[in-house]
DNA sequence: ATTGTTATACGAATTTCTTCGTACAAATAT
DNA sequence: ATATTTGTACGAAGAAATTCGTATAACAAT
């Protein structure tokens, strides 16, 4: 249960997250806009996202139907723990100062934040 | 201008940043503790390393000696605005709030980002 | 029925990253 | 002086990730 999407399989994963369930051509036509790569080159690394477990394949008709079976929950997840340990000595404090100060987020994204730290301190001791 | 360590050279900076400037043997002790690869791979890195520019290398002496170009802040940037468009949609509060959530931090931390946060709220008219 | 289009399968070339062996020079110890 | 240790240089093997060409089957249109 250590699997762990590569660079390009998260890109793909971006699109079926957006779309849900989807197919090859439409992940491909998605990932052409900004980017240009081969339809099969696509089809390919679904098919070994299919065998790693990331995606899960409905084969009953031709054209095959992928759905995420890789959460983005767990990708935000993964993530954050990979650039805590890695880049911010593991102090989340850094890390979420860093972050607000880098992009500016909007008066009511702070208040979202300001009331998730009140009901976070209430929750300790 | 584009340059981004790898994995592996993310590994080696992570012990310069600590350790401020450093030889190749330093460093591979560094690694040795936690992992186990020959010291010439480590060498090898850190010389791919100095051509990339992601550090810099002192070579009056035989022992070489080397200092981080590419900073930890510019890590932490870079890591903060990958996952952002990556796994967070771009959300900042999300980012920031399930941080929070996932990784306890002390109340000092808190009391930190709280006034981080009020002192933002004050610069924005 | 034949032709064109749209799929999947899959091997293999390519590229990128990592690891290591060997050669050799400089410094140190005997 | 010579042997050992400690260092860099560098080519190339190995591994992992990415890309693509070709084969072939299913479906659609004429």
């Amino acid at each position: 249960m250590d699997i762990k999407p590569t660079e390009s399989e998260l890109e793909i994963l971006q699109v079926i997250w957006r779309m849900g369930q989807c197919t090859v051509r439409d992940v491909h036509e998605e990932l052409a806009k900004t980017k240009d790569a081969g339809y099969t080159t696509t089809l390919k690394l679904m098919q070994i996202m299919s065998d790693k477990g990331l995606v899960e394949r409905d084969t009953t008709s031709k054209t095959h139907l992928y759905k995420a079976l890789f959460s983005q929950e767990q990708a935000q997840s993964n993530a954050l723990d990979k650039i805590l340990s890695t880049v911010f000595k593991g102090s989340t404090s850094d890390l979420v100062i860093q972050a607000l100060g880098q992009h500016r987020a909007s008066s009511d994204e702070i208040d979202a934040i300001k009331s998730f730290l009140n009901q976070f301190d209430q929750h300790k001791k």
